[in-house]
DNA sequence: CTGTTAGCGCTTTCAT
DNA sequence: ATGAAAGCGCTAACAG
């Protein structure tokens, strides 16, 4: 492999000139420029990226710790970085724990070791020992989708689009809602989406019923059984015996729920309204085309690396902007 | 930043042998040991993986370009990839070019500044720019879903798929036979599946009609709109005047071609039978479920991953070994 | 405008 | 069993 050294020997000069012509650093004449340029040519040189971190301490690297690229919100958030930082000769080192929590401890040390410029977490969770490796790392890191004391974020407005969603679900006349969400660890997600809905429901003195608040998890399938589970309970608390509408907190979920649904002869949204969060490409193409929330995730994707490299500059640790983005219903004739 | 150089005083012994206590080389007493693990436990220290690199030469990186990220296909092939080389302490640098064809090239260049140990290369297209380029870049390559001379690549049969899946449709009583292709730059999407199909209906002796094999683009809206345009040609060779099966050659083409047929209130597969191909989560969940094709994506990055790595120790240049997946059809209602 | 020198953090002979 | 010395490829004072 051919090195400065090998360029400047070449070319009769030092290897200080070389590397000033290949940063447009500094004084060079025309000829040696030239000179130079054309022994780099010629020889097909490259200099190497990782030398020149050695000495400048910058590797323009950023680290994106994600919890499975299969979904879309991950993949357009990605999208999104991409984007962001490429402008500035960034690039994306990818740590995909495959849904396994333990591994975002694992890769913060890696990445570490790699010694990125900064880091990107896309959060399922703000678990203490998560959230205490962050603090300790002291690396520049911007979380994704959901927030924590002392640490920067982007995070989208769960609760409000929740609230609005469900205010709309009431405005046309829903009362017997049943509401399909996740586990509460997940505070975006399982959290601020139920406080959202529940709050709505209690502004609008809509007593919920209880059985037909369920957890599923991250699938479609989940969403299947969860609806055949809500639909198997009878109205306890509620006038009716079954729902007239469902809000999923997932755009995969309300799938789910919509497929059971089909299969019992329950019409959308004539027999049971439904809605979901995510605005996933297929929504708009489902029968019926399925309402739900846009986070504009790309966005999210590109405002979190914006962030992460104002902090990369000001050279303080200090500081913990947190950026909530606005959402978007998306309504549809499933509602 | 604390360095091997601090540990080494601090422990009161050389850098050599802090080295040798983090690479588990050589000999070192036990008591040594204890001292210097017991530094590097107190101060935190972790090593820097590039100035490792600087001296062994390896990075442990792989770059993996791909077209997008935002599709089923890609984000199991890295998912794929990701589990077979994390298991061997590498990571993936990611390089999204964001269907700009240029940035392939682009990539490849930025990739060898990287270092990377060796490259993935999700490819949509074959162009003689891009082969030769790959092939005067000296670091090992594999390339996936194309193949092209000298290079190493994983495909799928794309051509014996087409040919089945149309074996399938002739045996249901299928002859007049719509197609919904992509360009042929994309040699194995564009090519090879229109190949199949066509090779398929000759072997039965069967006519196609021209003008229904139409060339769409990657996206739903352009299966709905070529599926519209399918319907408005009347058959001149057929005996009927419109189709009763549509091929598609990717499933979001397929759905968007749903769309359209119910819209017009055509019954599938009633009236006209579907299918397309690449086994798209939600294929499963259609009304009617799809008939699609399985490539089994997630394996063929990690078999990608594993010609790298064969190529990566053997440290000849040569041998282009290529692998061709095989793939699974999956029969649903929309056929 | 150009070159000399030193050094980034690590590994690897080669001695001892 | 441990250390000294050299060097990977690059940049950054500092001289001149």
């Amino acid at each position: 492999m051919v090195t400065i050294k090998n360029i400047a020997e070449m070319a009769k000069v030092s290897r200080t000139t070389v590397s000033r012509v290949l940063n447009n650093s500094g004084y060079v004449s025309e000829d040696v420029r030239k000179r130079v340029e054309k022994v780099i040519e010629e020889t097909g040189y490259i200099p190497s990226h990782y030398a020149k971190s050695l000495r400048t301490k910058k590797t323009k690297i950023v680290g994106v710790i994600l919890p499975t690229i299969q979904t879309e919100t991950s993949s357009r958030i990605v999208t999104g970085i991409g984007k962001e930082i490429s402008q500035h000769g960034y690039e994306i080192l990818l740590a995909n724990t495959n849904l396994n929590q333990e591994k975002e401890i694992e890769y913060l040390e890696l990445l570490k070791e790699r010694r990125v410029d900064g880091i990107i977490l896309i959060a399922t969770n703000t678990e203490p020992a998560l959230v205490e490796k962050i603090k300790e790392m002291n690396i520049p890191l911007v979380m994704i989708g959901q927030e924590a004391n002392g640490i920067m974020s982007v995070t989208f407005d769960d609760y409000h689009a929740a609230r609005e969603l469900t205010r709309t679900f009431i405005k046309k006349g829903h009362e017997d809602i049943a509401f399909i969400g996740v586990d509460e660890t997940d505070r975006a997600v399982g959290y601020r989406r139920k406080k959202g809905f529940l709050d709505e429901m209690a502004a609008h003195e809509i007593n919920v019923n209880e059985e037909w608040i369920q957890k599923a998890i991250f699938d479609i399938d989940s969403g299947y059984d969860t609806m055949e589970k809500i639909l198997s309970k009878t109205g306890a608390i509620s006038k009716r015996s079954a729902p007239t509408a469902v809000i999923a907190v997932t755009d995969r979920l309300a799938i789910g729920a919509i497929n059971y649904m089909k299969k019992q002869g329950i019409r959308i949204p004539e027999d049971v309204a439904i809605a979901g969060f995510g605005a996933s490409e297929i929504t708009r193409y489902l029968d019926p085309p399925l309402t739900t929330v846009d986070y504009h995730n790309e966005k999210a994707g590109e405002e979190a690396a914006r962030q992460l490299f104002n902090r990369m500059q000001a050279q303080t640790q200090e500081g913990t902007e947190k950026v909530v983005l606005n959402y978007r219903l998306v309504l549809r004739k499933s509602l």
